[in-house]
DNA sequence: TCTGGGGTCCTAGGACCC
DNA sequence: TCTGGGGTCCTAGGACCC
């Protein structure tokens, strides 16, 4: 018999600053989104008092302080780190894998009870071992019954096979809203029809499903029921687009300072792009006022390039144009940003009798890349996509580079 | 006395996830 | 003074063609 099970790290981001913070152990611990805006990782204890995942920070600053909970800004290069680390920990025993987002992997896997709980306890105890990240075990039939088997993993030992004969008792106590891919939009519509949960999810007819809601819920109702509808992805695709954009610590009024953060975050997209050895076809280029003001403003442009590049100037003054075309004089920017797409395309590309130039852009961008690669993403780049003071990402309460820099390993006393 | 219908491609926007 | 950022996939509707 075929069982999925899923692993995922407990509050990870939390989880990686107490890594080496053993005074943290049993503390509450926040970690903070870039610019410090609102909390996006708790530890447990954090989430026991109530505070809400995605508050605003500065809405739940008073009740962090008088928990004493200790506050991190994202520190996203040392949670990657770990998270490399955990993953290969996993596929140390063998089975395939797929590595789903920063902090959780299906793997494919078959067994009696017994077998697969001790392989859930086995791969625990590894990791928490190597790494000091604690993680959860839940097996089932699907990936979306396996969810289900890990929150109850989560809340008990640690590790849950959730059994055929289990399934509609569990489902029959398990909230719409922990059901996954069911989000609040579409469970506000559910519960109008008394639909409440999970296992009533499971008891609608197909075409209901598919006229009301979409396919991807009728998958879902798949899914409760046993049946593999979401498929493996042992292979991760390559992006279909990339984004970069940030919000700013200050407001922006001048367009030259817009233009040198667009640029910064172009040559951050471009990176992306070459990692997965990709080239764009096109772009868009967006900008916004403050978001909760009210003469908020905000617009974005598409931007056809002449040819498939992963080559930085090229990208650069054509999204340059493209926010010269938005700008609007005499507002208070926050945020600017670039989105690079049309990227199957770029894999077919025709050889541009008009362009030649290209090997040699291609042989620069190359360059480029693997001097970065050795000495570091600011090593080189290009001279208008120098950061500047005004907009670079609030981080004031940023935690060291434990694993990924020499001079900030942690003292061993 | 009366303007089809089906296919395809593209785009914008919605919903969801972490 | 304070409200992430980066993805995926699907759908509806318009344009166009025959």
């Amino acid at each position: 018999m075929k069982i999925i099970g899923l692993i995922d790290c407990n509050s990870f981001y939390a989880s990686c600053e107490r890594v080496f913070r053993p005074d943290l152990i049993n503390r509450p611990i926040a970690v903070l989104s870039n610019n410090d805006g609102c909390v996006v990782a708790m530890s447990s204890e954090l989430k026991q008092l109530g505070v809400r995942r995605g508050a605003p920070y500065y809405s739940v600053r008073d009740q962090l302080d008088r928990y004493q909970a200790a506050v991190f800004s994202s520190n996203y290069t040392l949670y990657q780190d770990l998270s490399d680390r955990v993953m290969e920990i996993i596929r140390s025993f063998g089975d395939p894998i797929e590595v789903y987002s920063i902090d959780e992997a299906f793997l494919y896997t078959s067994g009696d009870e017994e077998s697969l709980l001790l392989l859930g306890k086995q791969i625990r105890d590894s990791v928490i071992q190597q790494t000091g990240i604690p993680v959860s075990v839940g097996f089932a039939r699907t990936k979306t019954l396996a969810k289900i088997a890990n929150r109850y993993a989560k809340r008990h030992s640690g590790v849950f096979y959730l059994q055929e004969s289990g399934e509609l008792q569990m489902l029959r106590n398990t909230n719409l809203l922990d059901v996954w891919g069911i989000g609040t939009r579409k469970a506000r519509f559910l519960f109008t029809k008394g639909v409440m949960t999970a296992f009533d999810l499971m008891q609608c007819e197909d075409r209901w499903i598919r006229k009301y809601l979409s396919l991807v819920t009728l998958k879902t109702v798949w899914e409760l029921r046993g049946d593999q509808a979401i498929e493996r992805e042992l292979f991760r695709p390559k992006r279909k687009g990339v984004l970069s954009s940030l919000g700013f610590s200050e407001e922006i009024t001048d367009v030259y300072s817009l233009e040198v953060a667009l640029a910064s975050y172009a040559a951050i997209a471009v990176r992306k792009l070459q990692e997965q050895g990709s080239e764009a076809m096109s772009l868009t280029v967006f900008l916004q006022t403050h978001r909760y003001k009210h003469s908020y403003y905000g617009n974005s442009i598409d931007v056809r390039l002449s040819r498939a590049t992963a080559y930085l100037p090229d990208i650069i003054g054509p999204a340059v144009q493209g926010l010269h075309a938005i700008f609007l004089e005499g507002l208070s920017y926050t945020k600017v940003g670039i989105y690079l797409h049309g990227i199957d395309e770029a894999d077919q590309f025709q050889m541009d009798l008009f362009d030649q130039n290209r090997e040699k852009k291609r042989r620069a961008a190359r360059a480029v890349y693997e001097i970065q690669q050795q000495y570091g993403r600011g090593s080189i780049t290009c001279r208008n996509s120098l950061p500047q003071e005004s907009w670079r990402m609030k981080r004031h309460m940023l935690s060291s580079k434990y694993t990924t820099s020499w001079k900030e390993l942690p003292p061993v006393s």
